[in-house]
RNA sequence: GGGCGGUUAGCUCAAUUGGUUAGAGCGUCUGGUUUACACCCAGAAGGUCACAGGUUCGAGUCCUGUACCGCCCA
């Protein structure tokens, strides 16, 4: 047992710990073990991605379960992995291709998509390394790529199989462009912001072959003008009075000159704007619905870019928001502006790169999905599935019941390509997997493949199978599907959890795991979410360096309510820091105290020899296992942590090891010899508890300790088992003596307190009288007088049942009964019955709570017997008090 | 506009199905180099549980409404 450094150096354990663990891969699972399964499949992160806060609270949390899951003997299986983020990727490939003066169009798809994997072998791998940074006990020979052939494989499965069932379909439909990416996005990947833009009152005159006259236009409200010159029609509400007569009746669009009808329409709200609406079908999706109804032809008016495009006319290619300007000014001059409003409203930004994004009519592919939705939910509904916290069961159901079909082509090319074929001979268009060389109706090789690719969460959704296998039947998959626990945070749970779940029912046939449990999300000390843009982030691996991983991960528990999100500054990363510091200290003092980890285990026979300090550590550490077990199955991480926390720092260190000072220096060889095997089963259980939340200095410690024999390791040490109470009687242990070394806790915190009321110097040794309620308090004092002496730092405490003081002397009044600090002829009155006379108010107020309550009739009756024992039993203990404190009084004079 | 969270000590958060005198960490204040630890030890102060009603013997906890903050969806 080598000896430990004066201060505990994470950065050189940690690394050093990883490295071994991964050597003896000890995070590897397979079927081939055998035993109860417990799989976690982790949420890929984008290949793209840098370890961030949000990375650190989700694997910690994983990471956490798992190594709980391993040690309670689970065969035990975390799959990582990462995504190919289809749109941040070839971003950022795009860029430095830009960087050396080329466009992806130079290059040439082949050649392009070739750029990409070379990039990504470079660079692909960082996130992982993070990841080993924090301590994550990934099955690493398991990680999966989402463009993996396998994988890959998996998506062209899923594709064919839900095209031959005509769950997928290709249509022209109004969708969100993004016209920097120059590609479509599902719903989900246009986010709305809330952005201060402006309604423009714009008057369309009636058509009519004579002048015009004030009152002779249709005021419509927009918040687009550009698309004005998209415009195919003015729509009223069928209900308006105001517009009755104008139905059926032609307008002449502004600038264009062109002709256009007014119609009626349901959809339309009177009550925004003017209650006529423009009607643009190739530029708004309510407006394509409404075209549709009334059969009207869209006019596209933009490029793919965000330009104008010919249907603009005079602002054929200029770009959208500078159209916007010239058409107000143009019909400013033209006198065709009503007035302009200042508006709030929502508008969809591109979540890759927050471009404002267009909704634009083009041909895409999408999947049906009330047919996948029914199911799902049901998963849901009847329990099958749990979300945690509960609240998310009814967003899931909401969006759920809400679904739309999803637009699942991108016009990028990283990614897997569609694997739809066209054959230019016969026209015949079919899925398949595979390259195809020939029609496979008319046998013609003049055949092309689809252009676009998929969403990245068209590979992501099958990720829990996938990543197994599937559609290879294989062992590991039937074993270790469905996984149990996802844990994930809230902004994906419709791009992914939802999806997922879908997938594995249609697909595997079964659930892809039974728990969701949604984390809150991580912001800065002002409650803003943490952003490149803000500047405002905190980076894990700075922490890390800092502090250690350990610190990082107890900290981020520590302070993480269940499903609330986590305000974080760096002062936080102290909690975890100065924790592991504490308990490596603990662990230098027992080294020094000649401290074996090797010798014999606790025994009842030794435990004869246990002291009462010896029982109520053991009871308190049963207690700590079964509250730190339970928190951790019901997801509250934060309490767990604090279980151990409270546990280790302030019942182990300050009370237990305080207490062994007194045994371990002393003549007495065979209770040292016992409290050292005290030490040794408590510190034992203690790092286990402790070391799916800091795992790399309970290795160390368990290993420098000799816990651990060279070439084991703490991951694999059986989780501790909390004894029952039968258990705990047969060791001597039960509530009273529990009680008892609680209350001379109390005691002695009320001698300190006397002590310091009184000035008395901290290096003094003087006398006490405690006047014992019990004789058996007595006995048991007497028993422990060393330690008393030594916490109180008391010369003698004289406990006798009998003491009466002769002249009044500084007390307090404590659960063991009345101690007394005697100070000949020093006492200072004024203050001791000023402190005295506070106390009697302060048991007075609460004696009245009490008798009012045990007075109400209504309370005596209805309350359960046990709440009014209490109130009856806390009556004649505060009397009690009272007697005896009246008493004291009354001796001051 | 619809839905969901939150509002408890100076700060960040707890308080398990309604039941003792509402807890912790940080910060503040007082004292302390006792031979594991000043990243420490021993103490203290600090709260009308956002506001207004209601249900109940009893409400931080349940119900209704209001205000403010945040998120999601339209």
């Amino acid at each position: 047992m080598a000896e430990l450094a004066k201060q505990y150096d994470a950065k050189a354990v940690e690394g050093r710990w990883y490295e071994t663990w991964v050597q003896g891969n000890v995070f590897h699972g397979e079927a081939g073990k055998g035993g109860e399964p417990f799989c976690i499949v982790i949420p890929p992160p984008n290949v793209t991605g840098i370890l961030h806060m949000g990375h650190a609270l989700n694997n910690t949390i994983q990471d956490i379960l798992v190594r709980w899951k391993r040690m309670e003997g689970r065969n035990t299986v975390w799959l990582p992995g990462t995504d190919h983020a289809g749109i941040a990727t070839q971003n950022v490939v795009e860029r430095a291709l830009r960087k050396e003066g080329h466009s992806r169009h130079d290059l040439g798809r082949d050649a392009f998509v070739e750029r990409v994997w070379q990039w990504r072998e470079e660079y692909g791998g960082t996130i992982v390394r993070q990841l080993k940074r924090l301590g994550a006990s990934c099955d690493w020979q398991r990680e999966r790529f989402t463009m993996d052939a396998g994988l890959s494989r998996a998506v062209e499965e899923v594709f064919c199989r839900l095209y031959d069932k005509g769950l997928i379909y290709r249509a022209n439909y109004i969708t969100n462009w993004c016209p920097r990416c120059h590609t479509a996005l599902s719903d989900e990947e246009s986010e709305h912001q809330d952005t201060a833009g402006k309604l423009y009152y714009i008057r369309y005159p009636l058509k009519s072959d004579g002048k015009l006259r004030a009152s002779q236009f249709v005021v419509v409200a927009t918040t687009r003008p550009e698309t004005l010159l998209g415009d195919v029609a003015v729509a009223v509400n069928p209900g308006d009075e105001r517009y009755v007569a104008l139905i059926g009746k032609k307008l002449t669009l502004p600038i264009l000159h062109r002709d256009i009808p007014v119609l009626a329409d349901a959809f339309v709200d009177p009550a925004f704007g003017t209650g006529a609406v423009k009607v643009t079908p190739a530029h708004d999706p309510n407006d394509f619905e409404m075209g549709r109804r009334h059969s009207l032809e869209p006019v596209n008016v933009m490029h793919a870019d965000g330009t104008m495009n010919e249907g603009a006319g005079p602002y054929s290619g200029l770009d959208r928001f500078e159209c916007r300007k010239r058409i107000v000014t143009d019909l400013t001059a033209a006198g065709l502006i009503e007035k302009i409003e200042n508006h709030q409203h929502a508008v969809g930004h591109c979540y890759r790169c927050d471009t404002v994004v267009e909704p634009r009519l083009s041909l895409q592919w999408f999947v049906r999905m009330k047919p996948l939705a029914g199911p799902a939910l049901d998963a849901v509904r009847d329990g099958r599935i749990r979300f945690v916290p509960e609240r998310w069961n009814k967003v899931y159901a909401e969006w759920m019941e809400n679904i739309r079909d999803w637009c699942i082509s991108r016009q990028i090319w990283w990614g897997h390509r569609i694997p739809v074929f066209y054959c230019d001979a016969c026209g015949h268009q079919w899925a398949a997997g595979g390259q195809p060389g020939t029609c496979v109706k008319c046998g013609s090789a003049s055949i092309r493949q689809d252009e676009d690719v998929l969403d990245t969460w068209f590979s992501s959704w099958l990720w829990p199978f996938s990543t197994f296998g599937w559609p290879e039947e294989c062992a590991d998959l039937k074993f270790y599907y469905p996984s149990h626990t996802l844990v994930t945070a809230s902004e994906i749970i419709f791009f992914w959890v939802a999806r997922m779940i879908m997938a594995g029912i249609e697909f595997m046939g079964d659930i892809p795991f039974r728990e969701v449990y949604i984390h809150g999300t991580v912001r800065d000390d002002q409650g803003r979410k943490m952003s490149k843009s803000l500047g405002n982030s905190i980076d894990p691996l700075t922490i890390i360096d800092e502090y250690g991983a350990d610190a990082l991960r107890f900290s981020l528990m520590m302070i993480t309510a269940t499903g609330q999100d986590v305000f974080l500054s760096n002062d936080k990363f102290e909690i975890g820091r100065n924790f592991a510091t504490k308990l490596w200290n603990a662990a230098r003092y027992m080294q020094m105290q000649g401290f074996s980890a090797v010798g014999k285990a606790l025994d009842l026979q030794s435990g004869e020899g246990f002291s009462a300090d010896d029982r109520h550590i053991i009871a308190r550490l049963h207690q700590t296992i079964a509250a730190c077990t339970e928190n951790l199955a019901r997801f509250r991480f934060n309490d767990a942590a604090h279980d151990v926390y409270e546990f280790l720092w302030h019942q182990y260190c300050d009370w237990y090891l305080e207490y062994s000072k007194d045994v371990l220096y002393g003549q007495d060889a065979g209770r040292k010899q016992t409290v050292l095997e005290v030490m040794r089963y408590i510190f034992g259980a203690a790092l286990r508890l402790l070391h799916p939340f800091m795992p790399f200095i309970t290795e160390e410690l368990w290993h420098a300790m000799g816990y651990g024999k060279a070439g084991e390791t703490i991951m694999l040490a059986a989780w501790p088992v909390a004894w029952s109470g039968k258990e705990l009687a047969a060791w001597g242990i039960d509530g009273a003596v529990v009680a008892y070394v609680e209350q001379r806790q109390e005691m002695i915190r009320a001698g300190r307190m006397l002590r310091a009321d009184y000035g008395i110097a901290p290096g003094q040794r003087i006398d006490y009288f405690l006047k014992a309620n019990t004789s058996e308090d007595v006995k048991r004092l007497s028993a422990d007088s060393g330690v008393v002496r030594s916490l109180l730092r008391a010369r003698e405490l004289h406990a006798d049942q009998g003491f009466s003081p002769e002249v009044a002397m500084p007390s307090v009044l404590t659960g063991l009964g009345m101690l007394y600090m005697p100070l000949q002829g020093l006492i200072d009155v004024a203050a001791e019955s000023a402190k005295l006379r506070k106390q009697l108010d302060e048991i007075a107020g609460h004696l009245t709570r009490v008798n009012q309550k045990l007075a109400n009739e209504s309370f005596t009756s209805k309350a359960p017997r046990e709440v009014v024992a209490q109130q009856e039993k806390m009556r004649e203990e505060l009397q009690e008090k009272q007697k005896k404190i009246t008493h004291l009084l009354e001796m001051l004079g």
